[in-house]
DNA sequence: TCAGTAATGATAATAGTTATCATATAAATG
DNA sequence: CATTTATATGATAACTATTATCATTACTGA
């Protein structure tokens, strides 16, 4: 009989608890990166499909953020993002969310708003040390 | 010599003219279809190099939006863009621009916020029909 | 323990974009 | 107007990020 438990396996565990631990928000092949060290011969096709899965269930975030490589978030809850223009990390932001901003659009072509995303951006730590990234 | 005026040839003029009358904001491929109605043998190359070069130049400007693919437009003043979930679509939103909007932040890792996008998410006016995009 | 289902690792395929290079074209100069 | 020189173009290869495929492995429930 098909259960409705979430399967957890191993490499969803750790890949799951290396996002959270994560203090900026990873590209699948950086967090491949850490997870390999905990699970040395897991595959960065595991990764992918693994944080589609935990999208999906609610577990964790696609964050939707400029720049080539899509990013992911371990924390659930809705905020606005920073990037930096020069290394692309991205990062939380402390700011009470515009609720209600939607309704303060004029005109938009038809569309009907349903939601909002901000991302500011500037520059990270690293990139304004004029450290290498 | 070398001459710092602006080289325009006839793809850039087209490029540039066919951006600017599209309603939404196309990726490399829309409106590498557009201007092959008007330049059958302009190259899908030609294109993306040029939206680059319009971007550099200040003459176009390349969107940061999520989704797959790169969007441009032929405005340049800053805005913001409502994109539909369902088909990827951009347009503008008419809005006022949130100004001093990034010192509300409290707390952003250390990054040097130096600006803002925002991006509105909904359906568009073909999605939302039911039709197909 | 066993059967059935789902996940994994390895890798191929795909999508979007950028790089390469021989040829063509535009602007500056004579 | 012809010539020169730098730059742009078209065709296509290469590249990057992501997704699909498939044989094998590992859970899960009976």
């Amino acid at each position: 009989m098909k259960s409705d438990k979430l399967r957890i396996t191993s490499q969803r565990d750790v890949i799951l608890d290396e996002l959270r631990a994560a203090k900026v928000h990873p590209t699948a092949d950086e967090l491949y990166e850490q997870v390999r060290r905990r699970l040395p011969r897991v595959s960065l096709a595991t990764v992918y499909r693994n944080l589609e899965w935990l999208s999906e269930q609610g577990l964790a975030r696609k964050i939707e953020v400029g720049g080539r490589q899509k990013r992911f978030d371990g924390d659930i809850s809705d905020h606005y993002h920073v990037r930096c223009h020069k290394c692309g990390r991205v990062a939380d932001v402390e700011m009470d969310l515009l609720d209600g901003v939607e309704d303060r659009i004029a005109q938009c072509c038809g569309f009907t708003v349903t939601g909002h995303r901000i991302e500011f951006t500037g520059l990270c730590p690293a990139c304004s040390n004029g450290s290498a990234c």
